[in-house]
DNA sequence: CGCGGTATTGATACCAATCAAGAGTAGTGG
DNA sequence: CCACTACTCTTGATTGGTATCAATACCGCG
């Protein structure tokens, strides 16, 4: 359970890109690897945080509940990409949850680890600035769209976004790789379930999308990106 | 115009929190300040981004317009906030405007100018770190807010930070030392003027709070958290 | 087979946007 | 000094998009 990681697995790994050779064995040497089944949680809301993480394999759900219940899906993480490493330098507190939605491999890294990485290799640290950059931008954008678009521009968007990190084509459009709930949608985009499904239905028999139990697959992304920019909807 | 800033001033910049005195001075030669009168324009959105930003005195508004020139309000800038600085470590180009809405000071560095002191003083970058980290935290939460919680919540919470960042204590309450117009609240929480109005009036009827135009006193602050929390307002 | 989680679909209620009008306030310039 | 204009803010009437409530169907799995 506890192996040291391939330096090769590492180097497509978004806190490491622009490292040396030499960097990456050095991070490997660090670096605890697990493997992870389907509906593992990694850490929960609230706790305290030690580690920042990167995905190898599989999927990963980040979502934030408020006092109430309610949820908010932060995002999918995928392959390459970091998590839960913003608690280590804020309040030292997981902001959210992780859960793998599929059987993935996860590395982590203790906080004293990372922190002495970033001193000999100051690149790592640009690499979370641009990171958390990105991120922001992204949040920014899904809160101006929950300001000022309706429910079926937000879905869409919703999708595209899903399709853009997650797509795999398939004969005759663009499956999502992992499974997808309409509760996934829901929370992804300041929904109910309801109206969700009721949107899919509507889509599902203009042939845009087809649908399975928590399986997705869009036919026609082209009108989709024009449901998601114009508010209109013919 | 183009003077050199009082190292003095720098130090509560929260760009620069645990450098050496050395560091200070040298990061002022290298700095360029500039006063800006109230409504000046620092940077329009989409423009291509050579600087970092940070603010000395005064106050400027930071928004975002969508295609069909919908507005969110990203965050209000205050003295010791950096800004405009994502630009340099993404895309290159800023993906908001500011705006000064006081007379305000304002300094800035080359982005080869940061890069060189990221370089020579490794903490600025862990400061950024900790400045995107504590950003993400906020606007997720803002998303949170807009997916589950009513506008009047909404209001109550952008109230609420307004206060903590820009509240003056005064006679009775809690002033926001700047002007807020109620189309800026509603671009705050994702609702019309109309709406924000309406609400305001009918707090202002509470003795919740007081508002001239333009300006806003908070009188029971305490009462203004229960709204903000609960659903419910009895 | 029955059971728990997931998805569909209809009926109703209601929050907040939209539409519309006008009042207050600041600043401008003759 | 006052008319004039631009902007901010208030308030009412109406509409409509989504949530909510409620019931049922579907599917996978132990």
């Amino acid at each position: 359970m506890n192996t040291v990681p391939n330096p090769a697995d590492l180097q497509h790994l978004d806190l490491f890109t622009d490292l040396p050779e030499a960097a990456l064995a050095a991070i490997a040497r660090e670096a605890r690897v697990r493997k992870l089944p389907k509906g593992t949680v990694i850490f929960t809301q609230g706790r305290r945080a030690g580690f920042c993480h990167a995905l190898i394999k599989g999927r990963v759900r980040i979502s934030q509940a408020d006092g109430t219940g309610a949820q908010l899906l932060v995002r999918f993480i995928g392959p390459g990409d970091m998590f839960g490493t913003m608690a280590l330098f804020t309040d030292g507190r997981y902001p959210a949850e992780a859960v793998t939605v599929l059987d993935s491999v996860e590395v982590s890294w203790s906080e004293a680890a990372l922190r002495n990485l970033m001193r000999v290799y100051p690149q790592i640290g640009l690499n979370i600035i641009g990171i958390l950059g990105a991120r922001i931008r992204e949040v920014q954008e899904r809160l101006r769209e929950m300001s000022t678009q309706r429910v079926e521009c937000r879905i869409a968007n919703a999708l595209l976004r899903l399709a853009e990190r997650a797509g795999q084509p398939v004969a005759g459009g663009t499956a999502i790789s992992f499974p997808v709930m309409r509760r996934d949608l829901a929370e992804m985009c300041g929904a109910t379930l309801h109206t969700v499904s009721r949107v899919l239905t509507a889509w599902q028999k203009r042939k845009l999308l087809t649908t399975t139990r928590q399986h997705l697959t869009i036919r026609r992304m082209a009108t989709l990106r024009e449901i998601a920019l114009h508010q209109l909807v013919e």
